[in-house]
DNA sequence: GAGTGAACGATAATCATTCTCATTGTACTC
DNA sequence: GAGTACAATGAGAATGATTATCGTTCACTC
């Protein structure tokens, strides 16, 4: 990972800074209301831009080991990315695959969060239910 | 889905009953201290009994599915699937990939848990942190 | 013990993700 | 501004877990 020439930080190290083509997946995916995957964002992108299929792959990487972008596991097993800031949790059937979201984080409202005897620095989370909605209660016997 | 003969409800509903390898794919699953994935259980399995690939699928289809195990998605993307009573979560490096468990479920001391406005039967839960371990905080730049 | 349909096993197919490698872009030096 | 070094890119091949297919076997009923 080499810098970009831009900025330069006062102890000699260059400030990370991100590719083009990193920062133009950063910007579709704030625009977004809906987590994507990484084939949802190369078919946008690639209308408006050359990019290629690997490169969004490469950027999605870099850009959650930065602590940008948050992923959870889809219904179909694909990756589905979104902005680190976003904090939306799901109820999802496992009957239908169809996912709820919930109003709000209950991970927010913990008294003494997290507890780590080892070091650690937290990006972010994950949290999900999972279950059968209701018309999927009748169908499993 | 067809059920066996063995038991019969009051009802009139025969009561769902487990294959032979469902059943044995569960009892492996609670001999295990660890989360286990498809492709581990079915080269345990194979080395019992014989077993096919595909039956180790479908039997943790069905399992999940009447809510007896619970599956979470490892760090290289392929599911692990664990008995539905056990309640572990995990810190996970974004860099490593190592998973450092939690000593207990933050989710339990919620207050009030889970208002869904709709109905839903859940029958478990992820929660997983991500962000990196101590080591690797020193590799990314 | 024949009929019915679910369960099974072997194998092929699918498909998201990763790897390979030749090419291009960028920063830094002289 | 040409030259060097190396990161970034893109096209396509390779990987590997999961799913679909299909003929066979098993379990239950009558
Ligand atoms: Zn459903
Ligand atoms: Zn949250
Ligand atoms: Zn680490
Ligand atoms: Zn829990």
């Amino acid at each position: 990972m080499k810098s970009n020439s831009l900025p330069q930080q006062d102890n000699g190290h260059p400030m990370y800074h991100l590719t083009r083509n990193q920062q133009a997946v950063l910007d579709v995916l704030h625009q977004q209301p809906h987590p994507l995957s990484a084939q949802e964002l190369y078919g946008m992108m690639r209308q408006q831009q050359a990019i290629g299929l690997a490169t969004v792959y490469r950027a999605l990487e870099t850009l959650k080991l930065h602590g940008l972008i948050r992923s959870r596991t889809g219904t179909n097993g694909e990756s589905l990315y979104s902005p680190v800031l976003t904090d939306q949790h799901y109820l999802t059937c496992l009957q239908c695959g169809q996912s709820f979201p919930l109003d709000h984080c209950p991970v927010q409202e913990l008294k003494a969060p997290l507890q780590h005897p080892i070091p650690f620095k937290i990006y972010y989370h994950t949290l999900e239910f999972f279950g059968l909605c209701e018309p999927c209660t009748h169908q499993v016997e």
